[in-house]
DNA sequence: CACCATCGATACGAGGTCGTACCGATACGA
DNA sequence: TCGTATCGGTACGACCTCGTATCGATGGTG
């Protein structure tokens, strides 16, 4: 469970079907990844791409057929989630953490979101490697931190502002640059957190 | 302040710039927003409008210079706020029909928004007109419903959890489609206010 | 009634991207 | 050491879109 999840033995003889280190893909996929961010989905070029990474085109179109199946699998590569393993022992203080944790990475992760946010109604597969990528990972921790607490005696089971948690925090991340024009940043997640979303679940 | 502000005395002999009559302008409005939410606004063509429209590419050249002018025209066009006007005499019941409101035209606005979301970080022109006719005049209908609430003593000026209504409402909008893979609909946006705003509110 | 601006239609050049094909160089395995 | 597959580089054809230019038709104006 450290970084990447191999499907077999692959170290030895066992030819790989590229000469292209791990390293040497991840910064494809890094790069990819980041001029999305820059430019859009649309406005991304395999030659961008190729330049930025001094490689040449033939070599991506080698390895990935196509710009879509190219960045589907920069997508898969970074499967992980930014709030997993957030274990205070407290429900307040785990949302807390994960308000930090969010406010960390909402400025790459939302700029990623926005950018494919559309792209991403036009192809379901893209779709699917988004979702994978960013969202269910992080809606999957935030349930965990939420049936802890339950656990605990926290807070009831059906609680009804506990099915709107993760719809929240995905929201004021991805609302704030529209209405403040200016990411969450950790501070003000927190004080989101602090001031709507504990007095909401009555913690406070 | 019904529809068009107009910006001068245009009616009778003063000869118009076009022959287009302002509903014909407002299809080519309609036709560009309709193909920027299906779309998105780079894959949007001047060509594409103007056959859905069976008008000329020229027509629309002549009377907006570019594209991007165009959709700024267009943005501007709408400018209005589907949350003004309400007052049902309480906080809580206007915050319940501002959801109402709101997903009433979630889907459309929500599409429109995220279709437009990246193209926005590129263009400050493009980023003005959405803002003015989609964002600020929501904001401005909240804060005045908020107002209104601590004008009434309903809650007090300084209660923290005031300041990120908007970013909520937004929030959950926007957040939704990608949470749960669906619209946020009156019924979801009802419950949201019920469950999590008006008791973050202390307003049970 | 005659004029003329705008209409819709179409052709066009410039620019850019996709994805393929071909090239010499090089590193790895036999 | 030799063969082979992949590397980076580049040229290419097909396609698309922007924005301009040109055309005949038409409807309002003097």
């Amino acid at each position: 469970m450290t970084s990447q999840a191999a499907d077999g033995p692959e170290s030895v003889t066992a030819s790989r079907r590229s000469k292209l280190t791990p390293e040497r893909e991840q910064e494809f996929f890094d790069a990819v990844l980041e001029q999305i961010r820059e430019c859009g989905y649309d406005a991304v070029t395999m030659e961008g791409v190729a330049a930025s990474t001094r490689c040449s085109k033939s070599t991506l179109y080698r390895q990935w057929r196509t710009k879509p199946q190219f960045v589907v699998a920069a997508l898969r590569s970074r499967r992980r989630s930014r709030l997993a393993g957030i274990d205070t022992g407290s429900l307040a203080g785990d949302l807390r953490e994960a308000a930090r944790a969010a406010g960390r990475w909402s400025t790459t992760d939302t700029k990623l979101l926005q950018a494919l946010g559309h792209a991403v109604t036009q192809d379901e597969e893209l779709a699917c490697a988004l979702r994978e990528a960013l969202i269910d990972p992080e809606i999957a921790a935030l349930r965990e931190i939420l049936r802890r607490g339950v656990d605990r005696g926290e807070i009831r089971a059906d609680h009804p502002a506990l099915e709107y948690i993760p719809a929240q925090m995905f929201g004021v991340v991805r609302a704030r640059p529209v209405v403040d024009g200016t990411y969450a940043d950790e501070d003000y997640l927190l004080r989101f957190v602090e001031a709507a979303v504990l007095p909401a679940l009555g913690l406070t």
